[in-house]
DNA sequence: CAATATAACTTAACACTGTTATTTTATTTC
DNA sequence: GAAATAAAATAACAGTGTTAAGTTATATTG
């Protein structure tokens, strides 16, 4: 019992509570380090009382990435409302896709980087990483509406702008020992030379 | 003993025969849901065996990781041979490192994009992965040489280009159900538009 | 050749893991 | 109150990485 007091957590959010927890475990200690017991003896309960409310460990972790990306796709598209300019847009887009995924890395990891076979049955189509992707798109699409862009192809200055800022992301939450420049001066080194290189 | 014959096995080979077979399964099953047992069994060897060979089952993955660094490197400076042109040189270079991946997806996949649980002590100054960067940064030298980039910083702009090579790469090689334009178009899409963004 | 030293390998065991089936405890309903 | 149901806990299974100790094969020496 080395966690809150179960009398005063309100029983309907145990679930919620559970996912609070182990969010926060898997962020400090890793996916693979936490165990299913570990989370339960930090809410004070038995590791099989978690198995009431997610079908498995893994679900535990896909539950949390559905809420953290929706949170992303929500924070992309209010950013969006700040500006008029297109690429403007779509540099604080990007901007924004990048520091969330270094905010949040564990979802990250297990979201876009994590091989899939080890993943859920659920197909990319049907997460919110998949709504973020959409709403990047479109604003690519406004660019191209506005002649801002060499090409009129959104689909592939989408998914060419989507390599660019997955790679620095996944780069520096994975390859934490490289000796990298400046974290902020790269990401912004790779944003600008990205839009540099699809502007007209 | 349903692996191969230890009779006919090279005793002072079997430490690459752990790595082969560690390798193939590391990435068909994911490295979490691959035991040592397991391991053993494939090669015809108990569990423990393997600990006289490496520290641990990180070890491995490790000991992976710096053989295809090794090719990779190898592979780069090669090509580099080919031409006289800075920029085309890097062109081809990155081509080289992203077909590199692709024709290689199993060891890509290993060194740069299955998340390892434990962080690696080894400093990444000591591994041939620097090497591989190195190359690709004198190449990049050269251009600055050349007065072809529109910046001087020559770390900078290696570490840009190395982040979109390996987006578009895992991003390729995982193929997670997403609907991508053609891959080659996509390739040429993203190395065109780097190298359209670092130019002067 | 026999005795010994050493290398290669295996067995047994420990403290864990995710997960399931079963059993107990608490809460609601009649 | 008793019966029904929901919530949680215990016990157990098959598996994990890893270590310590024991065994077998090979090489070295006298």
């Amino acid at each position: 019992m080395t966690g809150r007091n179960r009398q005063e957590s309100d029983k309907e959010n145990l679930r919620q509570e559970i996912m609070d927890a182990a969010r926060e475990m898997f962020v400090a200690e890793g996916y693979a380090n936490v165990s299913m017991r570990k989370v339960a003896r930090q809410i004070g309960y038995s590791a099989t009382t978690i198995y009431l409310y997610f079908k498995d460990k893994n679900d535990i972790v896909q539950q949390i990435c559905e809420q953290t990306f929706a949170r992303l796709a929500q924070n992309i598209k209010s950013i969006q409302q700040l500006s008029d300019n297109p690429l403007e847009k779509l540099r604080s887009g990007m901007r924004e896709y990048v520091y969330f995924g270094l905010k949040h890395p564990s979802q990250y990891e297990i979201v876009f980087i994590t091989p899939l076979p080890i993943k859920t049955e659920t197909a990319f189509e049907e997460t919110n990483g998949r709504v973020a992707f959409d709403t990047m798109r479109s604003v690519v699409n406004e660019c191209i509406a506005a002649k801002l862009l060499k090409t009129n192809d959104g689909e592939l200055v989408s998914q060419t702008l989507w390599a660019g800022i997955h790679g620095i992301t996944s780069i520096l939450i994975q390859h934490g020992g490289f000796p990298f420049v400046e974290r902020e001066k790269l990401i912004d080194s790779v944003i600008e030379t990205l839009i540099t290189g699809i502007k007209a």
